[in-house]
DNA sequence: TGAAAAATTGAAAACGGTTTGGCTGAAAAA
DNA sequence: TTTTTCAGCCAAACCGTTTTCAATTTTTCA
């Protein structure tokens, strides 16, 4: 059913029905009330292709998919998905190419130039992020997930890695650990840095020095936690704490801490990031996980409903939330031995 | 810069571009060429938002995502992306609204009249699934991950869970286990039917009788996972094996066992089904824990695959995989004590 | 060489809405 | 009563492409 023969059925003009649909004021309620009706009943909705092509709005945001696949991104996106379902906006879903085969910068600019999306959210920034810079010249609106430290005016959001991180660090030194092994995330962004530098941080202040040799940063998988892990536990003057990056990494270190004999909580203290997923939770491991604790699901309903706010006119000078984060302590840390 | 601009800069017609960047047959080669250069110089993309509205195309497939905001998901996403980065289609994420809000139903009914997506995705139908025979009467196009005993033709892609749990479970009964516990993803979808089945059929072919007290279903939790193995093997009368739905019920099941200090591959046998995670790898568990395996990647890779054949008019009624599932055995089984 | 066929190209009509600017008639103001 | 104002509606232009149909040029072939 098209607008046309929609509106004569009505009897109205397609003006008046678009408008009437649209919430405009210039159309008498009762007018609108009769309308509103008959699409329900007739089934009438706009095509939303033409509807786009005149407006110029995507009604789409977009978020480029790392080929990780990273499992953070089903719940950022689960929580962007709650504060959207209400909105006539939806989320667009842009696989990164092959690197071999295409700058990531081109994909980018491609994606801009179809127009194909009202905003994209950048996550995982860099420092000096490329892609920052590049949407701000498209100018194109964008949120930024985490943080940078690029010369661009933009919007952003992100966690106190760093406070968490020092917290979390610090706790462990107060209870007596000197040696503290570091498990982080992949070396180049941002929240990396944060989190190395709270680690640091952390040290200083108590006037100690953290050990190069127990730093280890890569992908938030068991497999890698396992294996920094066991290598760090395996030096002749091991760990007797971690500071882990996922629950990911967190398995990985009980694993090798086990695989050795050590017992978590009493042999070996660890602390992790919980991002809160419903499927795998800190407080139900054994020995439950001390953790500092964001949820990766608020964040993307919130970062949604910023590029709302962005779309809807508001500066993206205005937009910076930096989220404080909780540590929860449980049983996996304790004092040193 | 718009066709109409360029087409002038280019000194052709907009129609002799238009058709030289489609790749129509009726424009020269040398024609193209410079079209296609000039495009590349000059910056010119054509508006997406027009081309839909011309072609009646969306360029784009829609996955409705659930409220759980599965782990499960961004792995098939991630898969579909790849197979579907190539091409000019992208991925649109549908949140599912709120149930109390709208049916989902509804939320079906609009997404075919918004004619946002060219084709939908429809994941863990049920045996009789209202949501293929909406998808059907509307003409839509789908696929189905899964299966579903609808009388309705429609393309599908399933794994044969119904024989990977049987062999897993037969594995399990020729080991000697007589009292084997069953973990069961959410009751209602075909799936978990068919896991049911599989579980039911192995000790029938073996003379013997599922103890209804052993199987549970619910979410794939470690949470869930735990509750249930642990309430098991409180029962007087426990069982000495596990088959589990997922990776993060073993890990559940895992922590019960360890719980109550029993040892995983002696005392108690585990099979869990494996999407093949890569945070999270089967082979890594301490011990390492025995599979049913198919990759989720894998399957959201043919599944865009299959798509995109739905759209150029393939028939749905040729399109029915059924992936086989590897059993793939570690040190979590072993024979019964 | 000239007619017919084939290869190129272009003008203009869609696609299905939104929005500008104008029109109408009734209420308010003069 | 006449003029002004304004709520309510409409005609038509426009968004930026693709595609139909026709025109033109080039090639083929008798």
């Amino acid at each position: 059913m098209k607008l046309k023969e929609f509106a004569k059925q009505v009897g109205l003009s397609p003006t008046t029905v678009s408008r009437a649909l649209s919430g405009y004021p210039e159309v008498s309620e009762t007018t609108r009330a009769r309308v509103a009706e008959a699409a329900v009943r007739l089934g009438y909705s706009p095509n939303i292709n033409a509807v786009r092509l005149k407006t110029g709005r995507a009604g789409a945001i977009g978020v480029v998919m790392g080929r990780a696949g990273e499992f953070h991104f089903a719940e950022f996106m689960a929580g962007m998905a709650e504060r959207l379902v209400a909105e006539e906006t939806d989320i667009l879903v842009i696989p990164m190419a092959d690197p071999n085969q295409e700058d990531e910068m081109q994909l980018y600019r491609r994606l801009v130039e179809s127009r194909r999306v009202d905003a994209i959210i950048v996550h995982s920034p860099k420092p000096n992020d490329e892609r920052i810079a590049l949407l701000h010249e498209l100018g194109m609106p964008f949120l930024v997930h985490g943080r940078s430290a690029i010369d661009v005016p933009h919007a952003w959001l992100d966690i106190d890695n760093e406070g968490a991180i020092k917290r979390a660090t610090s706790h462990l030194i107060d209870l007596g650990h000197r040696r503290i092994a570091m498990i982080n995330g992949r070396a180049g962004a941002t929240y990396a840095l944060h989190r190395d530098s709270g680690f640091r941080k952390a040290h200083q202040s108590h006037g100690i020095e953290p050990d190069p040799q127990l730093m280890a940063s890569g992908n938030f998988t068991d497999e890698l936690g396992f294996r920094f892990a066991r290598s760090f536990l395996e030096q002749p003057n091991p760990p007797s704490a971690f500071v882990a990056g996922s629950m990911m990494s967190a398995l990985g270190v009980y694993r090798a801490a086990r695989s050795l004999g050590l017992q978590i909580g009493r042999d070996v203290s660890v602390i992790a990031h919980d991002d809160v997923f419903p499927y795998l939770t800190a407080d139900n491991m054994v020995p439950s996980l001390s953790a500092t604790r964001s949820s990766m699901r608020a964040a993307g309903t919130r970062c949604a409903d910023l590029v709302l706010q962005l779309l809807s006119g508001r500066s993206p000078l205005e937009i910076h939330e930096l989220w404080p984060v909780e540590l929860i302590l449980r049983e996996s840390t304790g004092p040193v031995r």
